[in-house]
DNA sequence: CCTCTAAGGTATCGAGTCGAAACTATCTTG
DNA sequence: CAAGATAGTTTCGACTCGATACCTTAGAGG
């Protein structure tokens, strides 16, 4: 095995290790950073299901567990009746903020400029990869995908004809189309 | 959170999920993968547990699980009746092979040389200060290693005074101290 | 020696992960 | 409207993983 990869095994393994903190699972860790980072249309179990690469089972039951300690809340969605949209409670938002892979981001602190800047890049072709590799979706963010538009100092998206809430323009999005 | 950590998190998912496959679990795999590289005094409960980051009960429930699928054996240690040395069976060494994670390697094999290489080194550093933050052992190969001499065409560790088999000055090893 | 303590492991418990499969309810399309 | 796709739930079984209690062996000091 490469000495890359080797790396990446023992650093997701850290990564994995430090998120026993405060409780939660890692996998509850995740769920929590990505209803933080995502938008509104993407705040459902199906789009932490296809973020995370779980299936709808486990996503179901994570939910429940996340539930029950009252970080985070679900309402039906008054459009599509299958769907649930999902969001973090003020009690979900101060937890998040202490996520223990934060202690990882002190250790990147002490690295050189271009370490990090070399890191980031790397991971970042790394992962585009993957995806392609996965057909997973890219979950780009609102402001670079092909269907985002601004008119008239309001952001809206094109696909879903809807205005995009103010500061949501930086948020993941499941439906996410590159160029 | 930064967006290397970002990163760093869905690149480390989806380690996690690659690893579901062949039917080991993700840690099942890191501990064929720490039986491959490890050396002869490395390969123990203890020395699994201190590379992957488990308690001692993890370690225990993982091996027997192993042992139950006839890819990993253990012999009591001749010198110490509290150790165990263990081993991979010639069906652990073609599974290990067969590490799902190695998918992820082919996407390494899409990125450029220079990528290649600041990946490389950053995450080398990022570890490194991990490690440090954590206390963890380093884990070094023993060519590297304080220890290491060279006799007369024979290895040899200077900390345990015995005599490096032939190959194993790239494994790594638990006692490893650098410098 | 003999006791004390440290170290290497095991057994057990509880909460949770995770894939798989069966099931319900709600759109969507022809 | 019927057929099929979508969104979620529920249940099952094997396993992870921290915590705790416990057993055995090793080594050190009186």
């Amino acid at each position: 095995m490469s000495d890359t990869l080797n790396l990446l095994d023992r650093l997701s393994r850290i990564v994995v290790n430090e998120r026993h903190a405060l409780g939660l699972k890692p996998v509850q860790w995740e769920v929590l950073g990505y209803l933080r980072d995502a938008n509104r249309v993407s705040r459902t179990p199906g789009g932490v299901g296809a973020y995370l690469g779980l299936t709808k089972g486990t996503v179901s039951q994570t939910l429940l567990a996340l539930e029950r300690k009252g970080v985070v809340t679900r309402l039906a969605d008054p459009f599509d009746g299958r769907k649930q949209n999902l969001s973090l409670t003020p009690a979900g938002e101060a937890l998040v903020s202490r996520d223990p892979l934060n202690t990882l981001g002190e250790a990147l602190d002490g690295l050189s400029e271009t370490d990090q800047a070399a890191l980031q890049t790397g991971l970042a072709r790394l992962l585009d990869q993957s995806l392609k590799r996965r057909n997973g979706r890219p979950f780009g963010v609102c402001q670079t995908c092909r269907y985002f538009r601004s008119d008239a100092g309001e952001f809206v998206c094109g696909l879903l004809e809807q205005l995009i809430p103010a500061g949501e323009e930086k948020a993941r999005c499941i439906e996410y189309a590159a160029e």
